[in-house]
DNA sequence: TAGTTATATGGAATCGATTCCACAAACAAA
DNA sequence: TTTGTTTGTGGAATCGATTCCATATAACTA
């Protein structure tokens, strides 16, 4: 590994004058400007970054954790991100907690040791070691899809847009709309999109049948086990259904399709999510698009103004969603 | 910032003790290791890494540079190597080319100024001046996806993928099959699946129209409009597609069903790349399921070899792929 | 011409860890 | 008792950069 050091030998001057040519300060010669960076093409010589930040205190770094890879949801979040952050010379250093919360404040005690610039978690359980651990940071902190309180946050308005999709339905001129919801734990995926469902049937006093409510995870098969379940075990049989995840709605559709029903003729369904999947199955679902990557664009613009000292008065920033009408309703 | 130092004067040992406390290596007394451990707790001190890489030259991160975030290949490639680096201690560094050739280099550098231990390399386009650099950065380094020679690769057997897939038409009973590809500087995707089509075709002597070989980009409307091409002007109308991903394959379903033909009775399909929208479109999609995940898995044991001076003389490792037999042919 | 000020460079401290080496005490073997 | 080894601890150098401060000319200004 070639150093300052080196560089500052073959070129006769000191390492204290070869750093004011690699950050183009202070007062150098043309002269020996011109020796330096010749020894430096020469040599292929590349500054660590390393002990260039162990000085300075700054990374150019920037931790992001996820509770899952390999999701629509995540890369498009993370493609939001990085567009921000490259432009800015910014670096990602990913780590993942495939959903296992003590994996969360490990990580983010790593994040610490690393000393990164920022902090974007994406997190769909909040706990309160979860809170105390984060406050404890000190380091620049923007958190996605969650609302934790006194941490920057970039939200979707789930509530609204769950509430949206049971008045489109309503609109078209079905009266009993099931719905396949995950675990409430998950603020804003499970509580807050259905109580959006919920709020809308109420205030046209639709009734729900107990069993017209599902809990699943989030994947294909759980959409499909939990429409059987409502076909199944429903006395008035749905004529439509709201899933809070595409996959849940897809899901749902294969069941539908197997019992012979038609989509929407007999059963209506809405997803959320508008993942690409939803496009091209058929018929064609209607969903929200949530624009996951605008979201890391705000989140990483959030960030940027902390790591700067710019408005770290605001705090929360709500992305827009947008319904996607297609034939599935 | 709490530092070594500090831990050291309230615990009225040296930075040496602690240090040796902190790696628990060289002798200390029962006595003065509580000492240490409880202070270190008391203050929640988190070691710097960016201190301790600077003099162990090892920085438990491992840098990647993806064409592009945001694509199933990727997260799933990502989501494998993230699997076996999380285990052993080792962070992601993420960089992303947007397919631009000379951030590849320009990535390459940074992440040997950030003193990553191993790089993994995965693109689409190879060219001189790239092989150059990697051969000049004395990096722990693996390519998946693309052959380089001289350097640890990961790969998939695409000529015979491709030949396989022919073959199954050709077993089926069609004998007018068209192809969609991609730029044949991408020697995998392009070049490679291309030559096994060609290669099948002319092993039973199977005639060609020129118009039947279509060339796309890497999306969905790509592959609806080499579709028209190829339906449009040829004499002799194809019984069967092949399409080099399934996006470009689903691009074809949909110019097919438009244009009133029913998939595979007209014209049967088939993709590469086993995507999740495969499963779910309609009539379900034939494609080869190349499971990334596992190309992740075997690179990022490549490259641990490579880190820790093991096998260094393996260089080729190549991932078995599944034939998806599903509705489409 | 003396006194400032701008320009140009280097010495040495610093960032926060690890690690080599020196040294002392405790213990065992001769 | 002497010698050798194990155990325990700290001083100081080191990693590769940045940056404060000192110093020396050169170039203005009064």
């Amino acid at each position: 590994m070639i150093t300052i050091k080196e560089i500052a030998e073959r070129a006769s001057v000191s390492r204290t004058t070869v750093s004011r040519v690699l950050n183009n300060n202070g007062y150098v010669s043309e002269d020996v400007k011109k020796r330096v960076l010749k020894v430096i093409k020469e040599t292929g010589y590349i500054p660590s970054e390393n002990a260039k930040s162990l000085r300075t205190k700054k990374t150019k770094v920037i931790g992001v954790i996820l509770p899952k890879i390999s999701t629509e949801t995540s890369s498009r979040l993370v493609k939001g991100l990085d567009e921000v952050f490259a432009k800015e010379g910014y670096q990602i250093l990913l780590t993942n907690t495939n959903l296992v919360p003590e994996k969360e404040i490990e990580y983010l005690r790593l994040l610490k040791s690393r000393h990164v610039d920022g902090i974007i978690l994406s997190t769909t359980i909040i706990n309160q070691p979860l809170v105390e651990e984060i406050s404890q940071l000190k380091i620049p902190f923007v958190t996605v899809g969650q609302q934790i309180s006194k941490i920057s946050n970039v939200l979707f308005d789930d509530y609204q847009a769950s509430k949206d999709l049971v008045n489109l339905m309503i609109k078209k001129g079905y009266k009993h709309i099931a719905f396949i919801g995950v675990h409430e734990e998950d603020r804003s995926v499970g509580y807050l999109r259905k109580a959006g469902y919920l709020d809308a049937m109420k205030e046209i006093n639709l009734p729900i049948e107990d069993c017209w409510v599902q809990q699943g995870i989030f994947d294909v098969d759980s959409g499909y086990h939990s429409m059987r379940e409502i076909v199944k075990n429903s006395k008035q049989k749905p004529d439509a259904v709201l899933a809070v995840t595409d996959r849940l709605a897809i899901g749902a559709m294969q069941y539908i399709k197997e019992a012979g029903l038609s989509i929407p003729d007999d059963i209506a369904v809405a997803g959320m999510g508008a993942s690409e999947l939803s496009r091209f199955v058929s018929p064609s679902l209607t969903t929200i698009d949530f624009s996951m990557e605008e979201v890391g664009l705000e989140a990483a613009d959030l960030l940027l103004d902390q790591i700067n000292g710019r408005n770290t008065h605001e705090k929360i920033r709500k992305v827009e969603y947008r319904l996607i009408e297609r034939s599935s309703i």
